[in-house]
DNA sequence: GTAATTGCAAATTATTTGCATTCCT
DNA sequence: AGGAATGCAAATAATTTGCAATTAC
């Protein structure tokens, strides 16, 4: 399955390393799933999949992965999520604590706050993946009554 | 030992909650701690300062102070981080991935950056206590070498 | 006295590691 | 072939829960 827009495979291959069927179904399931999934998620929907794999396998493919670029893990919660990385620009969300409702925000959109962070204090942000709380317009409505 | 600013005790007492030596030891533990303890942290240096309490009263009392508001837990690297919560402002964290230094942002300063946000998608974020990650002016320097 | 809390033990859940075997390339 | 990667099983680590005993108020 190539459906990707970004071919990692060839990336993987070229530094020496195995796109093994395992590899594969982790990347397609995070590439199709709308939230975030952890790696019992995952492993179980790779399960249900039909594919053949093991927890372990999960995990170290799911670290591998993030250290090579491919994928991104986002803390949320206790647990670990992972999401794609690949060539694209990093964006934040921001989750709503009363609908549950989440809302991207571009990448660019946040540099803008984090150059004011930096003129101010010198430090300069790089997460390239912000998980803020808060209110969205509806609930934030509702929270007046 | 009542050297806290706040006076927690009778805040809980008037509630109906008890305030136990368990209770007390972990809120003075949080109250002197230089960074934010976990759980399993503040087990061993309750043990170590003489008190008697079990792994199951820390989650417990963790959680507990941290719904009445006393405390606040961060997730940090995968567990979860306590400090005071306290009638104090909310503030945030700038982590340097170089160093590990961290510098303190009052909510403020932070306040102005989600103003902008709001702006922009309506979405109001309560977040108070944000953990961003980062180069800090030192390191940034070291990075171009 | 009595309900709130604790301790203890056992159960969960998430994640990791050693090692022999399997399988991409 | 040959090293990379998997499966399996066992080990950690963090956190939760049931329940009887304790204790703060």
């Amino acid at each position: 399955m190539s459906h990707h827009t970004w071919n990692y495979q060839d990336a993987l291959r070229a530094q020496g390393y195995r796109v093994t069927p395992q590899r594969e179904v982790l990347m397609d399931l995070v590439c199709a799933a709308r939230h975030r999934p952890t790696a019992q998620e995952l492993l179980a929907a790779a399960r249900a999949r039909g594919a053949t794999l093991d927890a372990a396998t999960v995990y170290r493919n799911l670290k591998f992965l993030t250290e090579r670029g491919l994928l991104r893990a986002v803390e949320q919660g206790g647990v670990a999520r992972y999401e794609l990385a690949g060539p694209r620009a990093g964006h934040h969300h921001l989750i709503c604590r009363g609908c549950g409702r989440e809302v991207e925000v571009a990448g660019e959109e946040a540099e803008a706050l984090f150059e004011a962070l930096a003129a101010r204090t010198g430090f300069r942000v790089t997460s390239d993946h912000l998980v803020l709380e808060g209110l969205c317009p509806s609930c934030a409505e509702d929270a007046r009554s």
